[in-house]
DNA sequence: GTTTCGAATGTTAGCGATAACATAAATTAT
DNA sequence: ATAATTTATGTTATCGCTAACATTCGAAAC
C-alpha cells in the first residue's frame, strides 16, 4: 500500500510541479513508443536502430526540445568532462592569457572549465579544491597561491588518483606534472643583463620560494651574481607576494635603507612587483634607470607602455595554458601518461628600464 | 538467472576495476555498520541522530576519506549549484575583472562557475550553451556575442526557463535581466566632451548594432550630434566588431575617404578598438590628437599608459560583474525574482587623446 | 505494567541515464 | 519450409544519493 502512495507522489511530482521543464529520455521514448534504450541509442548515434525508428526518435526529440542529462551520464560513467581550473590571481594579464589557452586546449575536447580564482589565498584554495573534488573534476589544473608548506594537501588529491597538473607555479617532487617556463635561466639571464650593464649592488624583489617560480627565478639571479663574482647582500633580497602591493612595499622596504647601500638596479620576480616597485621608486623621488634600474618576468601587457618602457622575459602564456591542459587531458585519458616537468622557452625583451 | 549474472558482473567491477577512489556513502554506511540514511543525516547536518552514532560516522568518514559525490545529489535536487558564464573575449581587460566579481559573488554562496571564452565566435556560443544546458547548470551569465539576428536561440532557453542574466553585451525585449552601465548617456557625454573642443567633423567606430552596448552606445553619439546641431556624415560611421583589429580596419575606412572630408575627432565604441584606430592614425603618420581626437570607453588598463593617454569612459567592471552574478543567483533561488534592466553609474576620464 | 509518543534508524523507490543481458522480429542459409 | 543468424528492441539492475514513509526502541505518561 505504502508502496503504492509512493509511487503516485512521485508521478503527481512529474506532472504537476517538476522543477526543471526539461525533457527525459523517457518522455521521448513514450512520445514515441519505444523503450529508453532505443532512444538512448539513437542519441548516441549507436548501431542496431531501424532507420525509421531512428528518424522518428530523432524528430520527437528535436520537437519536445530534449537535451541530455548530461549529470545522469555522469553519475553512470564517472565523467564530468569537466576540469577545474585554480588561478591565483584573474587581474595579472598573464593568467588571462594562460586561460585562453587553458579554454583553447579543453573546448576541442568537449570540457568544460571550472574556474576560480583565490586572489593568493590558500584558504580558499582548499575550499575550492574539495568543492571540486565533490564535483567530480575529471582533473585539475592549479597554479598554486600556497604560502605555507602544507602540501599534505595536494599529495592526498595526487594519491587519490585524481588528475592534477601544475602550471606556472608548482609545487615540486610531488608526483604531478607541471608546465612551465624555463625560469630559471631566464631569471639568470635578465640579472646577467643588468650585470652587463656594470651595476654591481643588485636587489631582488622575490616571490615565495615555496612556489616554484618564487624558487628558481630567486635561483636563476643567485646564480648569475656567484657567476659573476658579485656580492650577495641579503638585505637586498626581500621576500613578499606577487602582486603590485607587494613589489612596491618590497621596494619601499629597500629605499628604507642606509642610502649607501640602497641597491643600483633591481630584478623583480614578475611584472606586477616591477610595476608597483617603480611607484615606489618614483615617490621616493627617484628616476629610473638613472638612481636605480629595474627588471620584471612576464612581459605584462603593460610593460612596454610604462613610463620608462619594462625589460623584462616574455612568458608563452597562452602555450602555457595550452600545454598544461592538453597534458591534463592526456593524463585524463590514458592512465599511462608519464608525470613531466615542461619548460617552455622565454625571451628577453630589452626595453629602457634596464638602463639601455 | 540472467539477472544474478548481471548482478555478480557489477559487483566484481565495484571491486576489482573501479576507476574512482571515491569512497561512498554505503561503504561508509557499511564500515559503522549502520545504513545508508543515517550516514546522509550526519554529512548533511540533519537533526535526529544519536550523538554517538553521528560522532562514529564523522571519524569513519574523516578516515575514509569520503567526499560526497555531488553528482548524484544534482541529479536528485535537480540543483548542480554551477553557473555558466560565456564572454566574448577574455584578452579584452575589461572582462577578467568582470570575472573576478562573477567569482566574488558566486563563490560566496557556493556556486561554481563554467567559464567559456567564445572569442566572439557566435558558432562556439551556440555550441557552449547547449553543453551547459546538457550539464544542467542552475543558471547562464551571458555577454553575447550574437552578430547575427537570430536570438531564438535566447529566446527557447528563456522560455525553457533556465535562469539567464545579460551583462555587459545584452540583448533587449527578451525576457532576461541585463546588467550594464549607462551606455547611452556616457557615449553622449563623451561625444559632447569632443563637441566642447569645437571639432564638427567626427566619425564614429561602431560595433555591431544589434548588441545592446552597440546600439546604445551608438544612439549616444547619435544624440549629441543632434543637440548640437552637427551634421551626422554616414560615411563617418563604420561598423565592425569590438576589438584592437576591426579598430584598426575601420581607421583605415575612415583615411581612405577624401581627406576632405575626413573626421577631425572619433567616437571608438571601446578601448580596444580606439587603440586600433590610434595605430591606424600614427600608421598614417598623423598625431593624435592634433591632427585627429580620439575616445574611447572601458578604460582599459592600458588606456592611462598608451603614448597619448586615451580620453575614456571607466566603466565599473567588477561591480558588473558582481551585480550580474548576484541578480542571476536570486533569480535561480527566487523564481518571483524580477527581471529588470540595470544601469551602473561610469565615469568620465579626460586624458589627452580628446584634446585636453 | 501497558500505552503512547518521539527520537533514532531502516527500507524502498526514484532522480535520468546506460551496460549487460534477454527477447522478438526480420533475414539468411540450408 | 525450417533452422540459424542477424538485427531491432526491450528488461533489469545499477551509478550515489535522498525523500518519504516504515519501523524500532526507549522513555515518559497513564
Amino acid at each position: 500500500m505504502s508502496t503504492i502512495t509512493n509511487k503516485i507522489n512521485y508521478q503527481q511530482m512529474d506532472k504537476e510541479s517538476r522543477r526543471t521543464g526539461n525533457i527525459t529520455l523517457k518522455e521521448v521514448a513514450e512520445a514515441v513508443g519505444v523503450s529508453t534504450m532505443t532512444v538512448s541509442r539513437v542519441i548516441n548515434n549507436r548501431p542496431n536502430v531501424d532507420e525509421k525508428t531512428r528518424k522518428k526518435i530523432l524528430e520527437a526529440a528535436k520537437k519536445m526540445g530534449y537535451t541530455p542529462n548530461h549529470v545522469a551520464k555522469s553519475l553512470v560513467s564517472s565523467r564530468t568532462y569537466t576540469i577545474g581550473v585554480i588561478i591565483p590571481e584573474i587581474s595579472h594579464s598573464f593568467f588571462p592569457e594562460v586561460v585562453r589557452g587553458i579554454e583553447e586546449a579543453t573546448n576541442n575536447k568537449n570540457y568544460q572549465i571550472f574556474l576560480t580564482n583565490t586572489s593568493d589565498n590558500f584558504g580558499k584554495e582548499q575550499k575550492v579544491l574539495n568543492a571540486l573534488r565533490s564535483k567530480r573534476v575529471d582533473g585539475i589544473l592549479v597554479s598554486s597561491s600556497l604560502t605555507t608548506d602544507d602540501f599534505s594537501f595536494y599529495k592526498l588529491i595526487i594519491k587519490s588518483g585524481l588528475p592534477l597538473v601544475f602550471f606556472d607555479r608548482g609545487i615540486e617532487d610531488i608526483g604531478a606534472s607541471c608546465i612551465g617556463v624555463n625560469d630559471k635561466t631566464a631569471s639568470r639571464q635578465i640579472t646577467e643583463h643588468l650585470i652587463s650593464h656594470k651595476y654591481k649592488r643588485i636587489g631582488y624583489l622575490s616571490g615565495p620560494k615555496r612556489v616554484s617560480i618564487g624558487k628558481e627565478r630567486f635561483n636563476g639571479y643567485i646564480e648569475a651574481m656567484t657567476r659573476h663574482n658579485l656580492e650577495i647582500d641579503e638585505r637586498l633580497i626581500i621576500e613578499n607576494g606577487f602582486n603590485e602591493k607587494c613589489g612596491y612595499a618590497a621596494m619601499n622596504e629597500l629605499l628604507a635603507l642606509p642610502k649607501e647601500i640602497w641597491p643600483r638596479a633591481v630584478v623583480a620576480v614578475n611584472d606586477p612587483v616591477a610595476f608597483g616597485a617603480m611607484d615606489a621608486i618614483r615617490e621616493a623621488g627617484l628616476s629610473i634607470p638613472n638612481d636605480i634600474a629595474i627588471v620584471g618576468f612576464t612581459d605584462d601587457i603593460r610593460a612596454k607602455l610604462v613610463a620608462c618602457p619594462l625589460t623584462t622575459v616574455q612568458q608563452p602564456a597562452y602555450e602555457v595554458g595550452k600545454k598544461a591542459a592538453s597534458k591534463l587531458i592526456r593524463t585524463i585519458e590514458n592512465k599511462d601518461e608519464p608525470v613531466e616537468t615542461v619548460e617552455l622557452i622565454t625571451k628577453l625583451v630589452i626595453r629602457k628600464s634596464c638602463g639601455c
